[in-house]
DNA sequence: TGTACATCAGTGAACGCGCGTTCACTGATGTAC
DNA sequence: TGTACATCAGTGAACGCGCGTTCACTGATGTAC
């Protein structure tokens, strides 16, 4: 689960001390704004990330934001887009659905929230925010379900109705909610597994 | 997904200002700072609770709480376990299996965050918490799995194993999320049925 | 049982700190000639 | 192509605010006699 094209975490400026800069740089500075506030809400919850943060993270101090974004409210309804993005296109590259499962459900994914599924990363969390970041999380909830399904009818035996494609979403971000939150690793490759059994015995199907 | 025993979000004193409480009274205030707190953090997520906030709904002010417990900290990985306490009781009294999957599946589980399972509300801020926070989840989880377990075990051909018992739990959760998450009714019921199905369809039992 | 007083649960002002947002300023960019 | 200057992306100090925690103080509780 990670990004297709690895987010610019820092953007090299040319002159540190009051610059002002190209178009292109300017473009590139937004870009590695979203990409730093996507990773970090990831990381470290909504809550917990400040505006100071997202600018330290993308090479900027944080009065720059606010020449790309009118609030942090609006970057972060940005940045929610650009995770569900990036999340359903990596379901769609997957080989099939076999394949998918092991990605969703691997060690790599589990160790790392910050490239990884929303609803797995910020949980609860998409139930108290405002009206405009959970309309992001119900289109990318829709845009997963596609993408699950169509990726269950590529394969070979593998249709899936919408009701399958739903449930086996939820089992995959309940998964790796648990197998995230004790840290106990006994328990996380337990979890892991468990989901795993489950998932391929009911939608299995062959690469 | 309700608390065995309604908590007292506000209890009487009997003068308000400048008073001192029997040891009684003193008691009850602690439980009311710790269900306050249950609730609360369920509600508005770890990050977005002050200690203000509990005071407040406990009828006391912040400074209480220091009376009661060393810090923040402490008084939330008791609540923490409170939580658990609470949501294991209610899987324990579920007549069986599918019972237990209505309840949990419930709109009223998914409308009322503040009584309902710990996972399900607090997600992904679990993995972000200091680790004595983290051990408590870890143990509400090991608590679950038995709970479920016992109740499948006491059921007619409702042996399940470990394994099932996780994956069942896991399943639960991730529905609860994605139900809450959008706000769109439609999507909400469809996601608590297809979890409903999937559930019932593997690990169903008689009444 | 009554009285005198030490205890201590709770109050609320105060602390240092970090938050989101604003804005006067800077100086390289990019345009007009 | 070279020069003069308006534009504007980014800086960092400042704002009002709410946070967790501390502590001097209050006065009913509960004990000693």
């Amino acid at each position: 689960m990670m990004p297709p094209a690895a987010p610019l975490s820092r953007v090299p400026t040319q002159a540190e001390p009051h610059m002002k800069v190209s178009k292109a740089t300017a473009l590139a500075h937004r870009e590695a704004l979203l990409s730093a506030a996507s990773t970090l809400y990831r990381q470290r919850g909504f809550e917990a990330v400040s505006v100071a943060d997202i600018g330290a993270s993308a090479g900027l101090t944080h009065g720059a934001l606010y020449g790309h974004f009118a609030s942090k409210e609006i970057l972060q309804a940005e940045a929610v887009r650009q995770m569900f993005g990036w999340t359903a296109e990596q379901v769609r590259n997957a080989p099939n659905l076999t394949a998918l499962f092991e990605l969703y459900l691997s060690p790599a994914h589990v160790e790392n929230p910050g490239a990884g599924c929303p609803f797995a990363a910020l949980g609860g969390d998409t139930a108290r925010q405002p009206q405009n970041i959970r309309d992001e999380f119900g289109h990318g909830l829709d845009t997963l379900i596609e993408a699950v399904s169509d990726l269950a009818g590529r394969s070979p035996n593998g249709v899936v109705s919408r009701q399958q494609a739903i449930s086996a979403i939820s089992s995959m971000i309940g998964a790796v909610i648990l197998a995230r939150s004790s840290g106990d690793p006994m328990l996380k490759e337990e979890v892991l597994a468990a989901a795993r059994v489950n998932l391929t015995a009911h939608h299995a199907n062959g690469p």
